[in-house]
DNA sequence: AAACCCGTCAACCGCCAGAGG
DNA sequence: GCCTCTGGCGGTTGACGGGTT
């Protein structure tokens, strides 16, 4: 069994902060940082463990939490990333500037799961983990990547009339945004490519690279789905791989249905005629940049 | 008005990985 | 290489509030 809870001692408060407590926590945090999570409800006075502390700062206190309603570019990136990565909450939050890993966590248990339900969609095959990235998807990722630097660059030479500059940094860091210019930071391109770079991307690449390795032209098709189940179970022993060729089979066909939900029903990737693009329309992006560049 | 149901979300629990001794 | 400690993550729980019967 696992070690013992870091609050079985006793007299360790638990349950929901009262305001003094939040105060404690964050008067000590402002003015020493968090140091060792351990020592710290000693050092602030509070009778709490410290795993308790450290989730209760980053889940409620920190000073960069948004709170709110998600938006439904948060919807969409949510619904976007969570089909990459699967349940990998902290990645898709590291996305999501302002967002903790709990609440997108929460928001998609309760609200984005019986959507995509609603609409007649199981829930699609949770990212890497199930083997779904089709080399079709890794071709819409690719697709997208080129067009976002090429926009970028579009912007670049648009920005330099301006006095906002648009750095490197967009291109070569996930970690880049404060960084970038203001104008940059506010475009698709900018963050796709942020995405792209991050880890996320990283995971998503090298997943389907595995994929694409294995020679995978078309949803449903039979090397795909070998690809899909060596990936998923690459050890896997001859006598499920009947019944696990099927499941794959239906892993792909779901997940290449929720990328067309994604696609047709929540605006997320806007396509054209067998290509693929993330960003809406020419004559929409004109507009938006109109406004950014005034 | 009371009882019940259901959705939401803060908080907890157990496990894992990495660092350090 | 092994053990312990710590921080972090994802899954789950339970309190609470609003809606319905």
């Amino acid at each position: 069994m696992g070690r013992a809870p870091c609050c079985d001692k006793k007299g360790l408060k638990k349950g929901p902060w009262t305001p003094e407590e939040d105060k404690l926590l964050v008067d000590y945090i402002q003015a020493n940082g968090h140091g060792s999570w351990r020592l710290l409800p000693k050092l602030a006075g509070l009778n709490r463990c410290g795993k308790s502390c450290r989730l209760r700062w980053t889940n409620y206190l920190r000073p960069d939490i948004k709170r709110g309603p998600f938006t439904s570019e948060e919807q969409k990136s949510i619904v976007q990333l969570h089909g990459i990565v699967g349940n990998k909450w902290s990645m898709i939050a590291a996305q999501l500037p302002g967002r903790t890993d709990n609440e997108i966590k929460n928001y998609w248990n309760t609200h984005l799961k019986k959507q995509l339900r609603r609409m007649g969609l199981d829930e699609p095959p949770p990212g890497p983990a199930a083997g779904c990235p089709a080399a079709r998807h890794m071709a819409q990722w690719e697709t997208a990547r080129l067009e976002a630097e090429a926009r970028l660059s579009l912007l670049s030479s648009g920005a330099a009339a301006s006095t906002t500059t648009i750095t490197a940094t967009t291109t070569t860091s996930a970690s880049s945004s404060s960084t970038a210019g203001p104008v940059a930071a506010a475009t698709p391109a900018d963050v796709f490519l942020r995405l792209w770079n991050s880890d996320i991307g990283d995971s998503f690449r090298k997943l389907a690279a595995a994929v694409v390795a294995a020679g995978s032209p078309s949803p449903g098709d039979a090397t795909k789905k070998d690809a899909v189940k060596q990936e998923a179970a690459p050890a896997g022993d001859d006598s499920s791989a009947a019944s696990n060729e099927v499941e794959a089979a239906e892993a792909v066909d779901e997940y290449q249905m929720f990328l067309d939900f994604a696609g047709e029903e929540l605006g997320l990737f806007h396509g054209r005629h067998g290509g693929f693009s993330l960003f809406p329309p020419v004559d929409l992006l004109e507009a938006s940049l109109e406004t950014a560049f005034k």
